[in-house]
DNA sequence: ATATAATGTCAAATATATTTTACATTATAT
DNA sequence: ATATAATGTAAAATATATTTGACATTATAT
């Protein structure tokens, strides 16, 4: 599976470690890096959580991918 | 929780029956409806699955509910 | 070069989503 | 009233997400 991109910017235009949106969430470091690295499917609750922290919605970080940036 | 309205509707729209979208995505009838009900937290590949049947977006079906229709 | 924060990854344990089977209820038609 | 399709729900089994703990690697700073 593709690496999710989207959410790795989205992070680090918040100036936030995966430590920081992991805490901010409730969740482990673990789980924000392999939602990051791709080979994962996380849950719907988890995403909306994350997209909520980083003030996106599901589609800008979990939507299908528009090829580029 | 409360239920999945807009699923409800985006299927019924189609005119499919919750059997009729769980086959064509390839889970059971009780995992469909059990997600409209509400008491579930499906994950993100499902959802995406969903949309994708039922044309729709992950905003449109997942993301926060608006209030009404 | 050394120290520290951030990231990548792995294996075992735990929590929870999803399936399977089954039955009750509601709608629609004859 | 009877039959049939669709829906709501539940308990046990299975699959998988998430945690926990641990170690290696990469970036950033001193």
């Amino acid at each position: 599976m593709g690496k999710n991109l989207r959410l790795k910017s989205a992070r680090a235009a918040r100036d936030l470690s995966q430590q920081d949106l992991a805490d901010a969430i409730g969740v482990t470091r673990q789980t924000i890096n392999a939602i990051e690295s791709g080979n994962y499917n996380p849950s719907i609750n988890l995403c909306i959580a994350i997209c909520k922290v980083l003030g996106q919605t599901l589609d800008q970080v979990f939507w299908e991918d528009n090829g580029d940036a």
